[in-house]
DNA sequence: TTGTAGGCGTTATCAT
DNA sequence: ATGATAACGCCTACAA
C-alpha cells in the first residue's frame, strides 16, 4: 500500500533496460537517441519505456551534460505590467527553444538580487537575464561572468560591466514629451520617479543607479536646456516607492510656491498614484495640470482624459534579451539582434495649455 | 589561459577537502553542518571554502535528497494582471520559505499545459501550482498526484480531481453585479468571456471548462432568474480570445435586433477591448450602455467613467495557494488556510439607467 | 551495434 | 570525530 507522502521511486533507465533485456547504456542511447542503436532494439526499448511510463530525470541529465536547459530571470517587480510583458516575451522565446524559466522577484532590493544570483548560479541555470536594481553594486553580476555563464541585462545597462544590455532608447522620446509640454507653454515641468537616491532632491551631477531613469532625465533636461530653461531641483523628485510616498511627493509638488503646471510620471504605477492624488484634490487634467506617463498600456487610452504617453516595445525587449542569451548559449553570434529599441511619443489628451493662475 | 566559453570547473567539496586536509566526507559535514565535526576542523574547512569561493551544486544536492526546493507554476497568461499579481503572491511566499519558482505560460492551451506538467515533473520540482486550462483534460494532472508530488489548483477547481484548489468565491458577487444592473432597470444583460467552447453560443446545460467562468455565469443566471428573467442565449458569448475576436463579438452584440443595454466583461483584458469598441462606435458608458468588469485594478477608478467592478483578492489567492503547497511539502496540515476567498462588488460610475430607445 | 565501467557532485551509511 | 565507500540517475569513453 502506498502512503500518501510516499513518492514511489520513479522508473529509471535501468528499469527500462532490464525490461527490454538490454544494457543500461543501450537503453540510454535508444531513449536519448544518440549513438547507434539497431531499429529492433530501439523499438523494444521504447516499448518498455512506454510500458513503465518512464520519464528521464532531468536533474541527473543536467549533472553530466552541464546544462540545465533553464534560464534565470531576475526582475524588480513582476506585478508591474512592464516586467510582466517583458517576462512574457522572454518566456515565449525561451519555450520555443526548449528552455524553461526560473523567475525571481527582488522588489528592487539589491541584497535580494545578490541572493537571487547566487541561488540561480547554484541551481546551475545556463544563463541569466537581469534587470539590475543598481549599477553601483555589481560584484554579484561579475560573478556571473566568472562562472562562465552568459548574462544579459534587461532594460538597464551597467557601465563597467561587460554584458550585453537590451534597452529602450528612451531619451529621444523623453525629449519629445518634454518638447510637447514646452510647446504648450509649460516651463514648470516636474518629473516623479520611484528610484531611491541619497536624498530625494536633484543636483546636476547626480549619479542615478538605474540607467533607464537616467536616460529619461537626460532627455527631459536636454529638451529643457535647448529652450534655455534650467531644470529646477525642486521639480525633480525621487523615492516614489509606494502609493503613500507617491501621494506625499505629489502633494509637496502641488504646494510649492511656484508649483509645476505639468508632471511626467516615470512609470505607470507612479502615474496611477499621481493621477489619483490630483483627482482627490479636485484638480483636472489637462485643465489644471498637464500630464505625461512613461509606458503605454491598453487602459491609458481609456482614462479621463486619455493619456499622452511614451510607448515602449516591452514585449520585444524581452524577446530580444532572450534571443541574445539563447544565441550565446548556442555559441552563435548575436550582433544582428537589435538591442536598443525605439520608443515613441503617443499624443492623446492629457497635455493642454498652461492654466491662467488665479 | 581561459577561453571565453570555457566555463571553468566549479570548485567542489573534494577541492575544499583537499585544501583543508580532510576527507570529502568530513568537509561535506562541516559545510552542510550535519553530523559531528570538531570546531577546529569546521573552521579550517570553512576557511578553505571561503578561499576557494566554494558554492554547492544544488543539482547534485537535489539528486540524492530528492528535493529541489523549487516549485512549478503553470498559468494561462502571465501578461494578464490577474496572474501577474497571483504570481507575485506565490513568489513572495515561496521565497520566504526558501523555495524558488519556475514559471510556465500556456496561453490557455491544453497541450502546452500537458507538456509543461511533464517538463516540470522531469525537472523534479517539489510541487506544482496550476491554473488548469480545462477541467476536461486532466490526465496530466492525475499524473502529478501519481508522482507523489503535491498539486494545488489556482483560481479554478477541477471536479473529479483530488487536489486542493484555491479560488475566489465569485458567484455571489456576480449575482450582486447583475442585481445592480437589474435594479437600474436593465433586462437585456450580456456576458462576454474569453473561454473557448464548442460553439460560441450558450445553452442551459452548457458545460464550461473553467470553473471560475462557470461560477460567474451561475451567479449572473441566478440573479436573472430570481427576477423572473430567463438568460438569453444570444447575450452570453464566449471565444473573446484576442482584440479582434472581442471586438467582433461586441459588434455582433450591438447589432442584435434587441441589443443588450448592459455588458459584463469576464476579465480586464476583455473589458478593455469591449470599451474600446464602444468608444469607437461613439457609444458612451453609462449613458448608452452600462458596464461591469470582473477584476479590479488601479486604473479602473481612473477611466471615463470609473468602472463598477467585481474586485478579487488575487494576491491573497497566490499567497494561499503557495502556503498550502508549502505546508503539504512540510507535511503540515493546511485546513486552517482559507482556500475560498471572497470577492466584492465595487460600485463606481459605469452603471446607469436604461437609455430610452430612439 | 552493444556492453562495461567510470564520472558528474552531493548526501548518507558504514566502519574505524 | 573522521574516513572509505556506496548510492542518486544519467551520460560517455572505451572495449568488445
Amino acid at each position: 500500500m502506498v502512503e500518501p507522502g510516499d513518492r514511489q521511486r520513479a522508473t529509471t533507465v535501468a528499469d527500462v533496460a532490464r525490461r527490454a533485456g538490454v544494457s543500461k547504456a543501450t537503453a540510454a542511447r535508444a531513449l536519448g537517441d544518440y549513438g547507434a542503436v539497431s531499429d529492433s532494439v530501439r523499438e523494444r526499448v521504447q516499448a518498455a519505456a512506454e510500458d513503465l511510463d518512464y520519464r528521464p530525470n532531468e536533474l541527473a541529465r543536467s549533472m553530466n551534460t552541464g546544462r540545465s536547459k533553464t534560464i534565470g530571470v531576475i526582475v524588480g517587480d513582476i506585478e508591474n505590467g512592464y516586467f510582466g510583458l517583458a517576462m512574457r516575451g522572454i518566456s515565449d522565446t525561451a519555450k520555443a527553444a526548449g528552455y524553461d524559466v526560473i523567475l525571481i522577484n527582488t522588489s528592487e532590493n539589491v541584497q535580494t538580487e545578490i541572493d537571487a544570483v547566487r541561488v540561480l548560479l547554484d541551481k546551475r541555470v545556463d544563463g541569466l537575464i537581469v534587470a539590475p536594481a543598481s549599477s553601483f553594486h555589481i560584484e554579484h553580476l561579475r560573478r556571473v561572468d566568472d562562472s562562465g555563464r552568459p548574462l544579459v541585462l534587461l532594460d538597464r545597462r551597467v557601465p563597467g560591466l561587460e554584458a550585453v544590455s537590451v534597452e529602450v532608447d528612451i531619451a529621444p522620446s523623453a525629449s519629445d514629451a518634454t518638447a510637447a509640454l514646452l510647446d504648450a507653454g509649460h516651463t514648470r515641468i516636474a518629473f516623479v520617479s520611484a528610484l531611491q537616491t541619497e536624498g530625494e532632491g536633484y543636483s546636476d551631477r547626480l549619479q542615478l543607479r538605474v540607467s533607464s531613469v537616467t536616460d529619461r532625465l537626460a532627455g527631459i533636461v536636454s529638451a529643457l536646456r535647448s529652450r534655455g530653461i534650467e531644470p529646477s531641483a525642486d521639480l525633480i523628485r525621487f523615492g516614489a516607492l509606494g502609493p503613500e510616498r507617491t501621494r506625499a511627493i505629489t502633494g509637496e509638488l502641488l504646494e510649492l510656491e511656484d508649483p509645476p503646471t505639468a508632471i511626467l510620471a516615470s512609470d505607470s504605477l507612479i502615474a496611477l498614484d499621481v493621477l489619483r492624488t490630483l483627482r482627490d484634490r479636485g484638480l483636472r487634467v489637462p485643465d489644471d495640470l498637464s500630464f505625461v506617463m512613461f509606458d503605454d498600456f491598453d487602459w491609458a487610452a481609456l482614462t479621463d482624459p486619455p493619456l499622452t504617453v511614451v510607448a515602449q516595445p516591452i514585449y520585444d525587449v524581452g524577446v530580444a534579451a532572450a534571443t541574445i542569451l539563447l544565441r550565446r548559449l548556442a555559441g552563435l553570434p548575436h550582433d544582428d539582434v537589435r538591442a536598443r529599441l525605439p520608443a515613441t511619443l503617443v499624443l492623446r489628451d492629457s497635455v493642454g495649455p498652461v492654466p491662467v493662475r488665479a
